[in-house]
DNA sequence: CAGTGGTCTAGACCACTCT
DNA sequence: GAGTGGTCTAGACCACTGG
């Protein structure tokens, strides 16, 4: 067996293949390359997996087959936008949770017709009297919160990492289970240090690039130091 | 066939038995696995694959076999630090690419005894004669870029997405190719827009949380727009 | 109906690592 | 040497989709 899986061979003949063709090119069966590059069709299939996990191919179920994925397709978000709520959203939903004391604001969104995301917000309803009645699922949802019960907010500091998407949100954002994602969550208090909202954000690693900000200068406290 | 596929199933059933046992028990064998389930090994690798890229389990060649992966280890890197390369590294490397022209300082990130990541940095060799030679590896980076070549940075603006590991980072890392990593990645101009500084940073998805700032109040000129 | 991707099987050989 | 995970094959049946 030679060092490079031939699956991985696969995989770059299929890139070069790949790169050649125009958005939406029907791609060749499975079967069909499998004799082409005489392998079976299970390692065709493995290289074939990894190029639809990173967006660049879409397959599906029937007589459509695999086809070239949209290029150019990458939604920049930034993260203030997302904090803020303002991204484009859909299918807004209020729920109360467990004994009506947690509220949960969960909305898709939305990006040129495709679902790049899920945003999840938990609220103390204790803290919010009214507000399944008051809110408006159009309106910005921390604006809402500044505006209708003066919440401040103070410093936000979220983190991010990658997962996969469970079956349900692989649903909502109409991919396959275990597709990558990059998770992003923070912990919202106000000025006093009340902790005021608890946010989760799914988005799409292959559709979205999320933009942020850094500190342009070191300030002399981090420089000591090894890490934040 | 039945609605869930029986590798899901057999991951489902996985799990279970992995929220019973403390870290780094060894796991069973595949094989003893796909007959306790009377399945195929083929189905309970699926199955196990998922697991391991969700850094549920380890896997190792030979005899060690597989693992519970240690929990409770995701370390916290800030998104000032990376830029800064205060990070923690071994074996910093600088290459110069081309026609001499492109300095690459690369270098591998480590917490804990476990490579996490690998920063990358791309400089033009004009812009700062001696660098090979005037570097000292084991400074922070843009520090030194400051103090030796009084280089003042501007605004900075990261973008982060998904990718999967190819071959060559997943041997530095550690991982299996393919398994999903965070990438980051800036272009860092001075205070006169003329660009110095192009940077990538893979991280381990699996093991990382990336802390960010984020604004935490609404900028009218934000709120007016629908997304930036 | 034919052809596609999705899943699953039984078996094989390899590279690696511990004993 | 024995047992592990990593890869690969050839073949099978299913669900779904279009003509």
């Amino acid at each position: 067996m030679s060092a490079i899986p031939r699956y991985y061979q696969a995989k770059t003949r299929l890139l070069d293949l790949l790169s050649e063709l125009p958005d939406n090119t029907p791609f060749p069966p499975e079967r069909e390359l499998a004799e082409l590059f005489g392998m079976s069709r299970t390692t065709i299939r493995k290289a074939l997996d990894e190029l639809v996990l990173e967006g660049k191919l879409i397959r599906r179920a029937g007589r459509q087959g695999t086809s070239v994925a949209p290029r150019k397709q990458v939604h920049r978000l930034s993260l203030d936008a997302l904090v803020q709520d303002l991204a484009t959203r859909e299918s807004v939903v209020v729920r109360t949770i467990g004994a009506q004391d947690v509220i949960n604001v969960e909305s898709v969104l939305i990006r040129g017709d495709e679902p790049i995301g899920v945003r999840s917000t938990y609220l103390r309803a204790s803290q919010f009297p009214g507000f399944a009645e008051l809110y408006d699922r159009g309106a910005p949802l921390r604006k809402f919160l500044s505006d209708r019960y003066q919440i401040r907010f103070g410093e936000l500091h979220p983190w991010c990492t990658t997962a996969l998407a469970t079956p349900r949100l692989a649903g909502m954002l109409e991919v396959r289970p275990a597709t990558p994602v990059l998770s992003i969550a923070w912990m919202a208090h106000d000025l006093r240090g009340v902790p005021v909202e608890r946010s989760w954000v799914v988005l799409r690693g292959d559709r979205t690039h999320l933009t942020m900000h850094a500190a342009s200068v070191t300030p002399p406290v981090l420089a000591g130091r090894a890490l934040g």
